[in-house]
Formats: C-alpha cells, sequence, structure tokens
DNA sequence: ACCCAGTCATGAAACGATTCAAAAACACGG
DNA sequence: CCGTGTTTTTGAATCGTTTCATGACTGGGT
C-alpha cells in the first residue's frame, strides 16, 4: 500500500511521466484526449501531488507564515484573518505559530521555518533579542515584513501602530476624567509594544503632575491581571485608575477590582488597549485604545507580496497607523 | 547567492554528503575530530537544512495538523494548547487550520494536507459530508482523530464529550429556576455538536413540558448572537431564557440584551456552553457548560501517537468526557 | 513530393537529503 | 609484516516532481 506517485499514474495512462505533470500544471498543453485518460487514471489510482517532491524542485515553499505572541490573544487572530484573504488569493497558504511571548518558542518556529524555506514571513518579534535570527532568515532570501513593531531603522518593510501615542490617548484620557494617580500594568518590559505605551502614559504624566505607578507582569494575559490588581489592592495610596497593556490585562483586572469589591469605574477607573470584541462586552464595557487589526494583517500581507514581486530592487516600506481611544463605562465618570 | 546545499558543506570540510549527513543525524557515528570540521564548515557557510528534500527521502512529514472550527474561539485555543506538548516533545510540529465552519475551506485544508502527507489529523468536522473526505486521508495511511466529535461508528479514534447530556444540563438548569419557555441560539443545524446540545435540551423540554423555540444563526460567533436576540425580542410572548450553542454566540446574545434593555437575568436568563475564560468576565459572568478543553487536545493527541506507534493492529478508541454546569450570575435567580 | 509550422509527447537531468553496502583506515596481537 | 576486527568514510541509489531540449506526427501550402 505504498502510496502512488506520477509514474504509476503514467504507467497506467500509458504515458510518460512528464505529460502527467503536464496535465496538471499546464492543462492547455496536452490533448484533449490524452488529458482525460490521465485524468481517469489518477481518479482511479487516487493519486495524491507529493508537495515535498514539488517544493523541492521548486526551490521554496508557498506557505507564509505569521509569528504571533498569543495565539489566544483575539488581537492576533484578527490580524491573521486580515492576512489571510490576500495570501490565498496569490495561491499561498498560511501557517500561524505562537510563541506565546517566549524568546526559545519563537527561536524554535523560527529555524523549522527557514528549513521550510517558507514564502514569507509576517511577525511581532518577542523582544529586540529577535533581532539577529530574523535577520539571519532575510539575508537567506526569506522576506521578513514586522508586525505591530515600531518603524524603527530595521532593514525590513513594516507595518505597526503608534503606541507611544496610543499610551498618550489613554493617559489623557485619564486624566481629563480628573485622576491625580495612574496605574500602569503590563509586561515584560522587553515587549516593545509594552515600553512604547508605557512611554507615552509616562510623558503625560508628567506634563500633567500625575503620579504614576507601575505594576509589571510577566505576561500580557487574563491571569496577569488579576495578579496585578492583588498587588495593587495590597498598596496604600492606591491609583485611582489603571491602564493595562492590553485588553486581556484589563479584563483580568477588572475581574480582579469586582472580586475585591471594588467599584468599577467609581473607585477605579480602567482603560485597556486593542479594542478586541470582548471589551464591548465586558462586565463594565471598557474604553479601550483601538487599533485596525484587520487592516494591520491586510497591510502586512500586501508588502510581503510587494517585496516578493519586485525582488531586487526592493525598497523597504514602513507603514504606521494611528490609535484611536473608544470610551466606554469603565472610565465614565457617573453612571 | 542560491542557498547552499549539504554538497557545499562537504566540499568545504574535505569529506563527502554521507558524512555530513551523518554529523546531523547521528553524531556519534562520526569522529570527533571530522565532526568538529563538519560543524565549522556549516556555520562557517550558514547551512540550513532542506526540510523538503528530507521528507521527500522519509516520506512523510513532522507536522501534525489541527484542523478547527474557529480559531478565534478560545474553546479551541485551549484545545490546541492542551495538544501542542506532547506532539513537541515527540518531535513533531504543530500546524493549526481553521475551517471556519465551511466545508470548503476545510477541504481545501485536507487536500493541502494530504499533499504535505502529514503525520497525523486531529480534526473537528464542519459536518457529516466531512466524512467522505477524511476517510480518504486514513485510507492513505494519514491517522486520523476526531476531536469533539460523537463516539460514532466512525473508523477512527475520538475524543468527545456528551453533548447531549451537555444540553440536558443546561435546559435542566434553567427548568429547575422556574422557565417556562426556553430559547435556543444556535446554528447552522449541520453542526453535529449544535444538534446533540439542542437535542438534549429539547428532551429535557418535553420531559418538563417546557416550550422551546429555536433561533438559527448562520455560525457560532459573537454577531450572531447579536442578531438571534434581535429577532427574538421582536416576538410576542418571549422566552425568559435561552440557552446558546457557544459561549460566544451567548456574549453576543448578552450584549444584544443589553442595548435593548433587557435586564440579564431578571428579565431574561442566558445559559452557554464550553465555560471559556471571557464566560466568567462577562458584564454579567455567565453560567455556562463546561469542557475539559485542553485535556480533550491533550488526550487527542496521545491517541493519535499511539496510532502511530502501533501500526496496523491498532484498535481504535473513543474517548468520551462528562461536560458540568457551572452556574454563575446570568441565571441567578435573585440578586 | 517537399518543406514549414504547429501540436503533442518524451525522457533525462536536476532539486537536496538519507541510507547502506562496500571500501578504507586504523589498531593490535602474533 | 600479516591477518583480523573495529571504527570511519565513501559514493551511488533513491525519494517524486518539474523542466526543457528533442523528436514524432499532422496538415497545409507550393
Amino acid at each position: 500500500m505504498t502510496t502512488t506517485s506520477m509514474k504509476d499514474v503514467a504507467r497506467a495512462a500509458g504515458v510518460s511521466v512528464g505529460t502527467v505533470s503536464n496535465v496538471l500544471n499546464r492543462p492547455e498543453a496536452v490533448a484533449e484526449e490524452t488529458r482525460a485518460r490521465v485524468l481517469a487514471a489518477i481518479a482511479d489510482l487516487g493519486y495524491v501531488r507529493n508537495d515535498s517532491a514539488r517544493q523541492l524542485r521548486a526551490g521554496r515553499s508557498r506557505t507564509v507564515a505569521i509569528v504571533v505572541l498569543d495565539v489566544a490573544n483575539p488581537f492576533f487572530t484578527d490580524v491573521v484573518r486580515g492576512a489571510e484573504p490576500l495570501v490565498e488569493s496569490a495561491g499561498g497558504v498560511v501557517t500561524v505559530c505562537d510563541s506565546g511571548e517566549d524568546v526559545r518558542r519563537e527561536r524554535r518556529h523560527l529555524e523549522l521555518l527557514e528549513e521550510q524555506r517558507v514564502l514569507g514571513l509576517l511577525i511581532t518579534p518577542v523582544d529586540d533579542s529577535s533581532a539577529s535570527w530574523i535577520e539571519r532568515l532575510s539575508g537567506h532570501d526569506i522576506p521578513v515584513v514586522l508586525v505591530d513593531r515600531g518603524a524603527g531603522r530595521h532593514p525590513h518593510c513594516s507595518v505597526a501602530v503608534d503606541d507611544v501615542h496610543g499610551g498618550r490617548l489613554a493617559a489623557q484620557h485619564l486624566v481629563e476624567r480628573g485622576h491625580r494617580k495612574i496605574a500602569f500594568i503590563g509586561g515584560p518590559a522587553s515587549i516593545p509594544q509594552v515600553a512604547d505605551r508605557l512611554a507615552g502614559c509616562r510623558e503625560v504624566c508628567e506634563e500633567s503632575a500625575v503620579e504614576l505607578e507601575v505594576f509589571a507582569t510577566p505576561g500580557l494575559n487574563f491571569q496577569a491581571g488579576r495578579e496585578a490588581v492583588e498587588q495593587m489592592l495590597g498598596s496604600e495610596d492606591r491609583p485611582t485608575a489603571v491602564f493595562c497593556a492590553n485588553d486581556l490585562v484589563a479584563l483580568g483586572a477588572l475581574q480582579g477590582l469586582t472580586m475585591h469589591g471594588v467599584k468599577v469605574p467609581q473607585e477605579c477607573a480602567i482603560v485597556g488597549y486593542d479594542d478586541i470584541d470582548f471589551a464591548a462586552a465586558a462586565a463594565v464595557p471598557l474604553s479601550s485604545v483601538r487599533q485596525p487589526r484587520a487592516q494591520l494583517g491586510r497591510t502586512a500581507a500586501q508588502l510581503l507580496f510587494d517585496e516578493i514581486a519586485e525582488g531586487r530592487d526592493h525598497t523597504h516600506r514602513n507603514v504606521v497607523f494611528q490609535p484611536e481611544l473608544v470610551a466606554r463605562a469603565s472610565t465614565a465618570l457617573e453612571l
């Protein structure tokens, strides 16, 4: 029961393997009658193309890899959703890899993807230490587009949202609401998005002489938010508002606060980041900094294919989107 | 700047390609000194193995594919998370494919996966029409494990949760709370999980002479829940409780009701299904039927590797878990 | 009859790794 | 220095496609 190959099909149809290949790849180049005979043989034997052999010959796979920080975060699934249609309409396949905010996992994925000779890579790097690895891939002719990563002086295309500005928006909103002491929850600080959002927040706090307390978390998830809040509630003179590095953290914080009987927003306001669908459906609908998630994915894919098409004489482009604040109940002044 | 191959490494190190291969695959079989020389050459040239060639020779890839109904649904990401460690510790790689509840997309993925000669397949089929395609894969020696799919008389291993029982639990809970007219929201009915949950619910309603109204949706997401509720609010003599086919639908329904000023649970109770993390954090914490998601994934992967190991003389196993109801505010009797 | 232009089909040469029988290199006791 | 046994290395065959130069055949046009 060994898998049937083109050779078997060829024999069954009484033609050469070259002809079978042609039937599959340029059907118009083979005579009607022969084609029918070959197709019949294919159906008959239940023949299935061997992609490894195909790729080996082609030297390149049709796979576009997307490496994200956390597949369980709706922000990233939305980005992926945005990229998929474009990739597929270009005849590609998308594979999603989850680094889980872990550099070692990310590295493992990159090694594998390089061995697979992927067509291209969209990646949200865990932190700056990833740079050398990413360089390596693009040095080996695998085009890379950075997603949600600052328009730094990286030698790559990138799409990003201005996170410093996003941080400012959140902080300004809270300051306008009269808060004089704000907590920032998120981490680890090595994640660029976290650092930028905090930086923006800090700028505004300093400009407005508002006190800022930072609660670092080990990751950007539900759990982390809940735990950070526990810690915050322990301290005396506690902040009257928190700005969370993303919505998952914010939802965790919200739940933590509620469990401890702290009323949101009366006793503590919350602003999240990303504006995922769940934010609006939360126990207290969350104010959040919205990013154009699907568009981020779509644009990234577009840049990738542009780079592939332009080949050698391609100049990298860095697209930056502006975030906007969506105010909801979690920062309302009164009910 | 063509990619460097083993031949290049061999030349640089002054050995044959066979030796280079040995250094990579059975280092103990090659002399210390030679090995060092080869490794140096590899590092020097920045050589990267070509996985296509490897697979072609091996006849099989190391990839385990997981085909899910909706990657954006935390239920499935949790299942994937459960399966991953086991697969990776067995030297495999996981690739996640999203069928989006669409048979055509699912089919496209299956075709591709077969061409890729994947090591094995974990799949939650969209509906029964997928059966013949799945049969085809396993006929071609690709082991398949059905996930979250009834212990029917399929010729495969499977892991599942008793959805009929889950439906009963939900309905019983609502009946106990005194509801006499219940709505079921979910669809399409062709999805087995939906059908089973509805069946269980219907059984209980008939036993207790409780009226049941079904609102069919085109999919199992947020959006669908919100729209179904709009429709429900239109009808007179409206149900006092809804049972949603999953938590995403339930969260949508909750938002829809809230937007129309209907108080949950006083004017309308809600029970969801899956007990995803967001359920507990919802505007009104959701009562939900909990499934052991991670364990589902872990067990599925285990069954897959068992089947691979046992080879020819393998007998399929069907593991069924029991769901449990978690009661929260969305079905509370009073506040 | 002859040539030319199309159409189609062929078969061998890649692609890059793994495997394995056989050769080479080495060690060591006699 | 030989024979024997062990450790290393070699080189060719193989996996299943795609590609492309070459050749076979057809049907006009002159």
